[in-house]
DNA sequence: GCGACAG
DNA sequence: ATCTTGTCGC
């Protein structure tokens, strides 16, 4: 007896159901601490996600980027691929990006490489379930984290905040020419992630945890690519990266 | 119906 | 996010 080869991503792709996503986000976002709930800060993680078309699939590379806190010096990275079976859609970010997330949180884990907050490229709060990415990624994991935005997701924007259904979702940050969207991700007030964030803003148009981990993403790309196909699930270091950057 | 719309 | 020609500025 013959069967069809049916690919992963076609059955996640059928499974996928657009109202169950809004439930889960509802559900999780209950599990949201907004308070600031950590230790001292030794190490932070910035995170970058950047596709791949390869024989007509969509590879999702995440990057998992450590560094010292608070001299911020980048001193271990992870990456983590897995294919990409759900499409982009406003408010559910998370559902098509935190596969190959997974990956790489498993093998910082596998690893040993802890981090006390982490920075996730995208909202936390400052979204229309109180569940972006930063914080599905923060509950997820138990781990503190902040979700840094390039641009709004929803809410209007007042006196550098952003207010939607009469409550703060976030704050507006601004360095020159750049502006981000800082909001609570896990463990963490906002008036924190705020602090937080700014601090840790050196240049360019990201903090220096995402902005690290984007850079590092582009230069990953390459190697990626040659090696893709071998297996379905890749993950590895990407320290060697490191000093270039 | 129209505009808004993380990455 | 990605693709992608041309342009502006250091």
């Amino acid at each position: 007896m013959s069967h069809e080869p049916v690919l992963r991503c076609e059955i996640i792709k059928k499974k996928f159901d657009q109202q169950r996503a809004f439930k889960a986000q509802t559900l999780l976002s209950r599990k949201v601490i907004l308070k600031d709930d950590f230790q001292a800060i030794q190490v932070v993680a910035g995170t970058d996600l950047s596709y791949l078309r390869i024989q007509g699939k969509e590879l999702g590379i995440a990057i998992l980027v450590f560094l010292r806190y608070p001299s911020l010096k980048p001193w271990g990275c992870i990456y983590g691929v897995s294919e990409v079976c759900v499409p982009y859609i406003p408010g559910l970010l998370a559902f098509r990006e935190m596969p190959p997330f997974a990956v790489a949180l498993a093998m910082a884990k596998r690893e040993g490489m802890n981090y006390d907050l982490l920075f996730v490229d995208g909202h936390g709060r400052a979204h229309p379930r109180r569940l972006g990415i930063a914080s599905h990624i923060g509950v997820v994991t138990g781990q503190p984290s902040i979700g840094v935005a390039k641009r709004k997701l929803v809410g209007i924007e007042k006196d550098n905040m952003v207010i939607h259904n009469n409550e703060i979702i976030a704050k507006v940050l601004t360095r020159g020419k750049y502006k981000v969207y800082v909001s609570v991700g896990h463990r963490i007030s906002l008036e924190t992630a705020a602090k937080v964030v700014s601090k840790v803003w050196r240049k360019g148009r990201l903090p220096e945890p995402t902005r690290i981990a984007d850079r590092i993403s582009k230069h990953i790309k390459p190697m990626i690519m040659e090696m893709a196909g071998e297996t379905e699930y890749l993950s590895g270091r990407c320290s060697s990266f490191l000093p270039t950057i």
